[in-house]
DNA sequence: AGTTAAACCTGGTTGC
DNA sequence: TGCAACCAGGTTTAAC
């Protein structure tokens, strides 16, 4: 699921409801991407306090006793529940405060949640450390973004898939941000105009933007912390269209694979 | 060093 | 209907 827009949308759903909240209990279930590392009963009785947002990842501080570093990897999704029901199948984690149970689903369990002592400490530092620029950051400039783009030879779409220029676009954005910008996925990063990559930082900002004000894309997994879906993906104009007329020209939206993904564009729109 | 496959999991959809 | 094959919002880790 969940990509920039979607991780967002459910800091802004749980962060005011949690902040200050009293950790009562906390309950594992099946194993996630790595171990919690710290031994539940240590986290009962902290304040939680602002829960950030870098990159795809949340944190969760714990005052005294350190903090939580979530992932939603493909599946997941966190829900705030009043009075939690009994736990399904795909419910690995509860962190259940005075304030209500937050609760993580996650049918593939790619996602994680681990403690650190704190956000710039190991093992939540090391995980951050390779992370691109956010980007919504004012310091990210075109001529930055350029620069950076100059010094990578794999395809646009890959760079952008990385994460490690700028954060925030999985699958679905980087394929709407290339179709908005008029760049072809295939087109090598280094390739990229100055003119162009301006525009295609700015697409990006625009479809992370409109998916934001949309409450996220939901496939199948996705739901912010009240049940609801996101509605962007009815209104993507490239993602999971194959074979389906291109809003702006009219033509095929054609599907390759890129680095083992699913790469949708317009071959027309698109341009090297 | 930098780019590309393999791996982690489950479940829904597609095709024979 | 049954079952195999393929596909899915991510990212670390190992291998060219």
């Amino acid at each position: 699921m969940p990509e920039l827009p979607e991780v967002e949308v459910t800091r802004r759903g749980i962060a005011p409801a949690l902040l200050g909240a009293r950790v009562r209990s906390v309950r594992l279930g099946k194993p996630l991407r790595w171990p919690l590392g710290a031994d539940p009963a240590t986290l009962v009785g902290s304040r939680v306090g602002d829960v950030t947002r870098r990159g795809k990842y949340l944190w969760l501080p714990l005052d005294a006793a350190g903090g939580l570093l979530l992932h939603l990897g493909m599946s997941g999704s966190l829900a705030l529940l009043q009075s939690a029901p009994p736990h399904g199948p795909h419910d690995h984690f509860d962190l259940t405060t005075d304030r209500g149970t937050l609760r993580l689903n996650d049918p593939r369990r790619f996602g994680a949640v681990v403690w650190a002592p704190a956000i710039d400490a190991n093992p939540a530092a090391t995980l951050l450390a390779r992370l691109g620029a956010e980007p919504f950051d004012p310091a990210l400039t075109p001529a930055g973004f350029h620069a950076a783009l100059q010094l990578r030879r794999a395809p646009i779409k890959a760079v952008l898939l990385a994460g490690d220029v700028v954060v925030g676009a999985g699958n679905i954005y980087a394929c709407e941000a290339l179709f908005q910008a008029g760049i072809h996925p295939a087109l090598r990063a280094d390739r990229i105009s100055r003119p162009r990559a301006e525009r295609l930082l700015g697409a990006l900002r625009a479809t992370l933007a409109r998916a934001l004000d949309l409450g996220g894309s939901t496939l199948r997994d996705f739901t912010d912390v009240h049940g609801m879906s996101g509605a962007y993906q009815t209104s993507a104009a490239v993602y999971g269209r194959e074979g389906q007329a291109c809003p702006r020209c009219g033509g095929a939206v054609r599907r390759v694979v890129q680095g083992q993904r699913s790469t949708f564009f317009c071959p027309v729109c698109q341009r090297r």
